[in-house]
DNA sequence: TTGTAAGCGTTATCAA
DNA sequence: TTGATAACGCTTACAA
């Protein structure tokens, strides 16, 4: 029962289950050089029919897993892939995971997941495993990064694709989602609806979305609702602050017909705080939502919302990704994905209340 | 400008920071050999303050980051730990992975995670990917897995840790989520609060949690309220066969006064049918979810119900992996984990409606 | 078309 | 207390 060594050294008698099969004993097995192994498993030779299916037999009966480590290590490269997220139980986040989990896994790459917790520190030593891991490439998809972490990656070789951390650059894509072309849709939307007192929630001013999506809203009602100046109330991107922007509404006295907010988690908070106050949505005050995040079509009313499409971000950040590593001397590439309303129930004509100059 | 060959041989300059720098030039540098440097970066072995900081030195200037591959190839273990759950978007997993999440990178490990979305074929494919990237343990976190997959891993020798997928073994540890002490706290409160008719909406019957928790349910019913026979409906876990539990219910002519649901999105989406019916809840009908997922909060009325406690399933998951990987020799161990009720405003006593054998 | 053998960057065993 | 050096399991020139 030698067991110490680590590995059974059988006589004559065939592959051990237990011991762990090296290319090498896969090569024995099969009567052939390692090389050809190797090359019958990465398809980079032609083989003959013949000793190809020799091999394929002799895998199959090792029951043979190549060692990624030591692949890596021969190759120089590893087929790990790095996502670097603020917090996975930030709604957006869910749909995005999902999707740069599948393309990544179709690629024939595995995903290391890290989640910062909008944690510079955190941020920075996750950065530093990344480059221990040697991975082929990352995903920051991550609201803030300090600059030097992502020079680090570069000068590392790693290659990377984030959303508006910067640049498209050599080793960089760059997914740039356009809010303004949804925020113009929504308040489109409300203004052809008949509303023109309209308001918005913003999200935090220290974050970048947050600051875009407020300059699109004022852009397209200026363009709208040129004689109007509209409210702006500031969240920081939460519930509990949707809930608060709404009752500073509620206590402005001069109530809007319409609320455009900077993200769903905000725009169901308020939602909820005006239907505390009596207030019917969409009846009394219209709310769009951005993002549409899961929940947002399962409140009640459903929520019309700008459209984040979390799939197709994610589809394309690794589609860029996979493109500069697999093509090491393209340039990366600057991707624009478009917002789009989705028009549910939480928007509706405003009530003709006051009626000016109306007989009797 | 000789960059062909990957590495720059310097002359007499110093390190090059376009160089990857291997341990071997840390040593160099360092002036001692390559086995010193290993042993002052894992602590191996006993090193005098002056070589060690000398060492340290040279690793800082030669900004040195260690390969993670050759050091798994070298030493038989890597640093990675697996993740299979069964989708991400589902909202009961979040919490967990983020709870996983940072364990694993407490412990040193990092996390490489999977979506099986729930299909057969894929989890088997991950299985094989997680043994060829040799991860030391894998936490299951998923409803079903083919028992052949578990045997594989751990014929591999790689730990495992899951979510009632069997008992606990060799290699295994099993982490017990107790449904029905939550069970019968909500069924306990339900009763103090005055209710008799209780419904259940159950999750599919092909899903063990599903059956686990039904049977839980009627096993309290039985206890508190032997006299009635429940009413059971049964759905599929998802927002919408909540929903539709509720329209059943609404339609069969005699309305519980409460209903305990299996899981929170069939809860809320029960709510929202109820309302959407015109009953107030819980004057007309008290509802108890079960999970706590994050939006259980959110709603209106806010949502009681059993709380699965994610972070620390996750936490103890991840104790017990590490535990098995760190100490080869213990045995997996069995974890039970209460889950427990929070009472939040979807629960109050039954409206006094019909009272039999009233005078007048 | 296939085989031989030199790395890849660590760890770990000995020896010094 | 430190240093040589042989693995680790694979890829990939280069040879045959």
């Amino acid at each position: 029962m030698n067991r110490q060594s680590g590995r059974v050294h059988e006589k004559a008698s065939g592959p051990s289950p237990l011991a762990t099969m090296r290319l090498k004993d896969v090569a024995k097995e099969a009567g052939v050089s390692t090389a050809t192994v190797s090359h019958v498993i990465n398809n980079t030779k032609f083989v003959t029919e013949e000793t190809r299916s020799k091999v394929l037999r002799a895998i199959e009966k090792c029951n043979y897993y190549p060692n990624v480590h030591a692949r890596a290590l021969a190759s120089g490269r590893s087929n790990i892939i790095g996502l670097l997220i603020s917090d996975i139980t930030n709604p957006f986040f869910p749909e995005l995971v999902k999707s740069i989990e599948s393309s990544v896994y179709e690629r024939g790459y595995n995903l290391i997941l890290v989640n910062t917790n909008y944690d510079a520190e955190r941020a920075s030593e996750y950065v530093r495993r990344m480059i221990e891991l040697k991975v082929a490439g990352v995903a920051l998809m991550t609201a803030e990064l300090d600059p030097p972490l992502l020079d680090e990656l570069v000068r590392k070789q790693v290659r990377v694709v984030f959303n508006d951390l910067g640049m498209a650059g050599e080793h960089m894509s760059n997914i740039v989602l356009d809010y303004a072309v949804g925020i113009e849709e929504a308040v489109n939307h409300l203004v052809s609806l008949g509303h023109r007192k309209i308001a918005h929630i913003a999200g935090s001013s220290s974050i970048r979305s947050g600051v875009i999506r407020r300059e699109a809203f004022l852009a397209s009602m200026a363009r709208h609702v040129p004689n109007e100046t509209p409210a702006i109330y500031e969240g920081d991107f939460k519930f509990e602050s949707g809930r608060r922007a709404a009752t500073e509404i509620l206590d402005s006295g001069s109530l809007p017909t319409a609320v455009v907010v900077a993200n769903d988690l905000m725009a169901l908070g308020a939602m909820e705080e005006f239907q505390a106050a009596g207030l019917h949505v969409p009846a009394d005050i219209s709310i769009v939502g951005f993002d549409d995040i899961a929940f947002a079509a399962l409140s009640s009313p459903p929520l019309t919302t700008v459209c984040s499409p979390r799939a197709e971000i994610g589809r394309r950040a690794i589609e860029a990704l996979a493109m500069t590593i697999e093509h090491p001397n393209q340039p990366g590439v600057e991707i624009r994905i478009p917002t789009y309303l989705i028009t549910r129930k939480s928007t509706a004509p405003p009530r003709k209340v006051k009626r000016p100059n109306t007989r009797g």
